[in-house]
Formats: structure tokens, sequence, C-alpha cells
DNA sequence: AGCTATTTATAAAT
DNA sequence: TATTTATAAATAGCT
């Protein structure tokens, strides 16, 4: 970048190499700040030196929270031999999680839908948000009257039997209740 | 930085912004890299765009080993009040016990909605529930009119009030818009 | 730690 | 979306 073009490989003098170390973690460090401002992105970064001292920046929230995250978002998708190589979490550890994932994407949903700044949406989905309302008040209303007692007996027999953290994600199922709104929705 | 001197702030313009994103980013990841092999260090990057998408890059080994490897590194050094018995996972921040003491509110809702009256569901929160619904409702219904555009600009401060995960409580309070829609329904 | 000469990164335009 | 170009930033080698 300057007075000579780098190689990229390991630069041999420890005092070279410490200095450069030292500049471009901050220069990195910068960078990722303003990544996530300009572009509001959610980055964890982590740096350990070659001597095993750690740098790091995490710009929402904690380093916790985003590796938590991180995960979540990554479970299932990965091996899953650490995953499974620990007691994992807890389950009310892990449905949190899930419903964190959840209120994330509920959270677009609204922006999107109320932000004024993103445009309208088509009469279409308008719509069909219409109708999933509809669903839902119907559901609510049958669930006020309690015509729905013996149909929840029955499924409150069936959760019993899966009730186990991997069976356990009604998000993720093919259900009649309207419940989620999909990423893709809400791309620009 | 070039024809144009950046501004540390978002980027209102979606083009510009996601633009800047892919450049950013690759530019980001680039930096890290060549860090890494210059300074001989480790490094781990996690980068969740405001999509939820996400991009990451571990210099050495798994992500999965460098987040151990963290994990380890600050346990004892944070302030940690709580070294239960999890390894590894997580400790439960306060924040994230607040959330989940919110969240789990609306999970009881979400469960009993699917799963059938695993807890009870009080008639009050059904209450609360149902004239969530019909504000939803009646706002969907004026956009589809398209006769509230000023109050969708109240909405979208309301929103933005809300837009922190702790504090969005859909089903426990009357001023937010408990929306969730489920997967399938778009593709009908 | 500061100071340039250069190399890189990249915002805006195409 | 990819390429080009004019500039802003980052930084390698010095001091």
């Amino acid at each position: 970048m300057a007075r000579g073009k780098v190689q990229l490989r390991r630069i041999e003098n420890p005092v070279h190499r410490q200095v450069t170390f030292c500049k471009r973690r901050a220069g990195l460090l910068k960078k990722a700040k303003e990544l996530s401002v300009l572009c509001d992105a959610e980055i964890g970064l982590v740096i350990f030196s070659a001597h095993g001292k750690l740098y790091e920046l995490a710009t929402k929230g904690t380093m916790q929270g985003l590796i938590e995250k991180y995960l979540k978002f990554t479970r299932g998708t990965q091996l899953e031999a650490v995953t499974e190589a620990r007691p994992l979490v807890l389950d009310a550890k892990e449905e949190t999680n899930v419903l964190k994932q959840e209120i994330d994407t509920l959270q677009k949903g609204i922006t999107y839908l109320f932000g004024g700044g993103l445009g309208t949406m088509a009469m279409d989905e308008l719509q069909v948000l219409e109708k999933n309302l509809e669903i839902w008040m119907y559901h609510v209303r049958s669930m006020k009257e309690g015509t729905l007692k013996a149909a929840n007996k029955y499924l409150h027999d069936l959760v019993l039997e899966n009730t186990s953290v991997t069976n356990f994600v009604p998000f993720a199922t093919d259900t009649s209740f309207p419940l989620i709104i999909q990423d893709g929705i809400f791309q620009l």
C-alpha cells in the first residue's frame, strides 16, 4: 500500500510483522465498523495475535449474542460434532434462540409493512395478509369459545409425545396457522 | 473512498447501500485474510446483512473451533456471575433473560395455537391477542384502501420505538402489532 | 509514535 | 450486474 507492494505471505521480520499487525488490525476494525454503520450489518470480528492476545469487535449487542445467533443460524447446516459433543443448550435457551430469530423476522416484516421508506405493499400481498389475519382471528375466537377443547386435548397429547428440542420447532413445521413472514418477502 | 467522501452513517438509498455492502464486504474479507497471512493471526469474521444473510470467514480451522477458543478465552475474564454448569455455551445474560421472559408470552400464544393448550392461555390473554389482530386487520384494510398514509407514518414511528428486540412484546401490549405469517401461505 | 510516497479500496458513473 | 475512473483511505518503509 505504500512505498512497496505487499507480498501475500507471512512477514518474516518480527519487528515489521508486529508493526504491520498493529496498523492493519486497527484498519480492519475500522473497516468493520464502517461497513456495519453504512450498510446496517451486524458484524463480529475476532482476532487472535500470533502470541494469543485477543482483539474483538461486535457491532451490535455483544459477542456472546452474536455467537448465539451464529450458532443458531448455522445449526444443521454444518457438521454438528461440536454441538453434539456438549450438553447443548437448555430447552428453554434453545427456544429462546429460535424465538429471537423469529422476532427478528417479525420486526423486519413490521418495518417493511409500516415503514413508509420502503414503499408500498402490493395489493396481492395485502390480500394475503388480510386473509392470514382472518385465519388468526378465527382461531383465537374459536379458543375463546372453547370450541376446540377436544382438538386441543388431542394435539396436547401429540405435543407431549414430541417434546424434545429437535422436534419442538413449531415455526418450522408446515402447519395451518400463518406465523412467519419469510425473508424473501422483505427483500428490496 | 472515491468520487466522494464517505459519511459515517447508514446509507439511506437502498441501492447504494446494497452495492456498498457487496464491495466493502469483499474488501473487509480480503483485509482480514491478508492480516491473518501477513502477521500469522487467527481471525474470525461474521457478517449478518441487514436481511439476515450470513457471510463468514475463519482463517484457521473452523468457525466453530474459533468460537470455542474465544469462549474459553473470555470465560472468567468477563463478569459472569453465572458460571453455571453449562459448558461452553452462552451464559444467560440479563438481556437474554429479559428477552426470554417477554418472548415467553409470545411463545405461549403460539404454542397454544399450534400445539393445543399445553399451558393455559387465560381469557384476558386471548382478549389481548384478539384485539391485536383487530388492530392489524384495521391497518391492513386501511392500507388496501390507500387512505391512511399518514397513519402509516404514525405506525412507522411506533415501530421504531419498538425496534429493539427486548422492547417488542406483541402479545403483551396493545400498542404492538402481532404479525407473523407462516411459510406456506405465500406459496399458495 | 509521526511522516510521506504509493498502493489499495471504492463511490459514482457507465 | 460488471467495468471504469477519479479520489479517498490505508499503509510500508523511514525517522
